[in-house]
DNA sequence: AGCACGCCGACT
DNA sequence: GTCGGCGTGCTC
């Protein structure tokens, strides 16, 4: 018997299948993590299948696969995971690699760890290294490196000469007791509660019950205002999933709603519920996929990554919020949540619902044509009415003399949240002070030594940096134009710093939390400053986009958009319906309980369509306009559009490179109909991180007709780049970069 | 990633 | 001559 085995190296270009020989004392199925040896060392590998003839038996003499993982060392495959790694490979042209570690994620995994034993005496070895040997049989090849300072070619001479030999082990987390138990709620006690459903609550519940009973694969989209209580339908439709026997997988779109809807399943579902996100420690993480691997769990809530929770018997899986952008990966694979989780709904016949006050222009799309199920809520819980929303037009504010960042209406409805003692949000999706630096002189702008980008100006007490939001690079403050040396540099465009510091002139005592990723980037912060707010210890909750949607306060009548435009004119196909999105979800963020909210836009643009039908949370009148728009340019989601990007340090090879790519899919691509393959182009940022980008656009209606030739290409050119020329593709790109 | 191989300059 | 610097290529 051979084994075709995928080697999880970290070099990237090892995207090959190698062969093995499996001992007939060893039992392997597809999928089984095993030991083998790989050159001049020992790697894990996962069987992706099992054969009788080996591929070039004349060209390798194989080897034996060494042993095979058991289940307390490492996760294996499961026919459904492999099944995956397939699905991640062919739809986001995944290496084996990349596909194997997002099915099954670094903490569940076993690894190889060097170590090194001595041989004779030690002589030979500085002395506190032999020293240390004369303590422990083997010492780590990390200790070895970075406590006493031995390269790489001394321990290679080491084992060369004799003195030490290699011992590569294989090591593990183990998996200690379950924890504490969570205390299990009293559904019944609830909805004694008097938790009533609305009747379109009811009408939703019944639908997805309906298609829960059927047991075969159904997707319905819920079109639910915010604040119509879209929660409480997943939640009353969970619990049917449990009582039939089968499991759930309900995602949301991020660590800032997690933690709020957590709570809420945790107090429905008590100890059955477990939790994965990117915050958790490596500890936490290892802890909730052990449980669900376990079968410990019924319900998996959790952020992108949790679509891949292993759960056998899924019967619903729910994405809240569908329409967000970070259920896109921005990494290799970069797949999408939503369409990892409706190829799994389909394997198991379980029900995919998508949940959104602002669907995707997809899956409305899909809903409109047939593909998916509708579903309306169109009223607030308790008919709670609407944020009134006003848009303040800042081109008149400046004719009028007014340059606050804050317009009179803005200020009057601030001043009045605080008499009367309640709370408000201001949303500006723009991090740091000042958002660059010009010379009045020269006119040139400073930008980041690395990237095409313009440098943000940062203050941390009486200092101010400036810093590159795509880079770590950061300096200080020039005090003179550093191209013409004038001292005319001044700074423009505004960052939630910039508000936070001119909301405490302009309103003396005003106490407020910023919450943006320079407040939030330790861990537990995210939470430690929301249950602040919520303690009502502060009167204005200022944040980019982490604080747009799913929060609920209770005392939250006001919501400002600072800048509506700052999204409006990226240069991406999407901005329109991103910026609508995100101007309802802010809105929402208003009078969700007794007191009425009002919502106030400022922005240089009031007529834009995106501007003034969120203004009027006219999602329909929004869908037509766009959707007509999408359609005479050929944009998603009448094709689909993937993008190549090549980079190189140098700026010539990576240009050649883009050329040879584009020659072989032109070879592969040329003569497919319905497909546009565009000419290499610089990237929206045409120098990231010191190197040189171009992009590539492929635009058709049928994946399936490109596929082939996709993969063939990309896969072609990854074998003969250079190691310093990246490609990566991003197939179904959500964002143009 | 790791390690071997090979090509070129510096030193015995 | 030979030691060693690290660019290049291979791993069933």
């Amino acid at each position: 018997m051979i084994a075709e085995v995928a080697i999880l190296a970290k070099a990237k270009h090892i995207d090959r299948l190698f062969d093995y020989a499996v001992p007939d004392s060893l039992a392997l199925v597809e999928g089984q993590a095993v030991e083998v040896p790989f050159h001049t060392r020992k790697a894990i590998g996962y069987v992706i299948r099992l054969k009788e003839v080996a591929a070039e038996p004349e060209r390798f003499e194989l080897k034996l696969v060494e042993r095979a993982l058991d289940s307390v060392e490492t996760a294996s495959l499961s026919e459904e995971m492999l099944g995956l790694v397939m699905f991640l490979r062919e739809r986001y042209l995944a290496s084996w690699g990349a596909s194997i570690q997002t099915v099954l994620p670094p903490v569940t995994r076993a690894k190889v760890r060097r170590e090194y034993e001595l041989i004779g005496s030690g002589e030979g070895l500085p002395p506190e290294v032999a020293l240390l040997f004369t303590r422990r049989k083997t010492v780590a090849k990390k200790v070895l490196q970075e406590r006493f300072g031995l390269t790489d070619s001394q321990l290679h001479k080491a084992v060369a000469s004799g003195l030490l030999a290699v011992r590569d082990r294989v090591t593990t987390r183990r998996r200690r007791q379950p924890g504490a138990k969570v205390e299990v709620a009293d559904d019944a006690r609830v909805q004694a509660a008097g938790l009533e459903l609305t009747g379109e609550q009811q009408a939703a519940l019944a639908l997805v019950l309906a298609a829960l009973r059927e047991r075969r694969t159904r997707s319905i989209v819920i079109h639910g205002v915010t604040g119509s209580g879209k929660t409480e339908v997943y939640i009353r439709a969970i619990h049917e999933v449990i009582a039939m026997g089968r499991q759930a997988l309900m995602l949301v779109p991020e660590i800032s709603l997690t933690a709020q809807m957590t709570d809420r399943f945790r107090r429905r579902f008590g100890e059955r519920v477990a939790v994965l996100h990117s915050r958790l420690g490596e500890r936490e993480k290892f802890v909730e996929w052990q449980r669900i691997l376990h079968g410990e769990a019924d319900v998996v809530i959790g952020a992108r990554s949790a679509v891949f929770a292993p759960l056998p018997r899924l019967g619903i899986a729910i994405l809240d919020e569908e329409h967000e952008s970070s259920y896109k990966q921005d990494k290799e694979p970069p797949y999408l949540a939503r369409e990892v989780a409706a190829w799994r709904a389909d394997r198991r016949g379980a029900v995919l619902v998508l949940g959104s006050a602002t669907p995707s222009l997809e899956s409305m799309y899909r809903a409109q044509v047939g593909r998916y199920e509708l579903l309306r809520l169109s009223r607030r819980v308790a008919d709670r009415p609407l944020a009134g929303v006003q848009i303040v037009n800042m081109r008149d504010e400046f004719r009028s003399g007014c340059h606050s960042l804050f317009s009179r209406p803005l200020k009057a409805a601030l001043t009045g949240v605080l008499a009367r003692g309640e709370q408000a949000i201001l949303f500006l999706n723009r991090r740091g002070y000042s958002t660059f630096l010009q010379c009045r002189d020269c006119g040139s702008v400073v930008k980041c030594p690395h990237c095409d980008i313009t440098l943000t100006v940062h203050k941390k007490a009486a200092t101010s940096t400036l810093r590159c939001h795509f880079c770590d690079h950061s300096e200080a403050l020039p005090s003179l134009c550093p191209s013409c040396g004038s001292a005319a540099l001044r700074q423009f465009g505004t960052g939630t710093q910039r508000v936070e510091h001119d909301l405490l002139l302009e309103f003396p005592g005003v106490r407020v939390i910023r919450m943006d990723v320079d407040t939030t980037r330790q861990k537990g912060a995210h939470e430690r400053l929301l249950e602040e707010f919520g303690r009502h210890e502060a009167d204005v909750l200022l944040g980019t986009q982490m604080i747009a949607k799913g929060l609920d306060f209770e005392k939250v009548s006001l919501v400002g958009v600072i800048a509506a435009d700052t999204s409006l004119f990226l240069p991406d196909f999407r901005a329109a319906e991103r910026t609508f999105q995100l101007l309802v979800q802010v809105a929402g963020r208003a009078g969700r309980h007794q007191i009425p909210g009002a919502m106030i836009v400022q922005t240089f643009s009031p007529e834009h369509y995106a501007v003034s039908l969120a203004a009027r949370q006219d999602y329909g009148a929004f869908y037509e306009q766009e959707l007509a728009l999408r359609k005479s340019m050929g944009y998603p989601p009448f094709t689909e559009i993937t993008q190549f990007v090549i980079a190189n340090p140098d700026d010539t090879e990576a240009r050649d490179e883009a050329l040879a790519l584009h020659a072989e899919l032109k070879r592969h691509l040329g003569t497919v109909a319905g497909v546009r393959l565009m000419a290499p182009s610089p990237a929206t940022i045409g120098r990231l991180r010191g190197r040189y980008r171009y992009q590539i656009l492929v635009v058709y209606r049928s994946f399936k007709a490109v596929q082939e030739g996709l993969a063939a290409s990309y896969r072609a050119r990854l074998s003969q780049i250079k190691a310093d020329t990246s490609i990566t593709v991003d197939v179904n790109a959500h964002g143009l970069d």
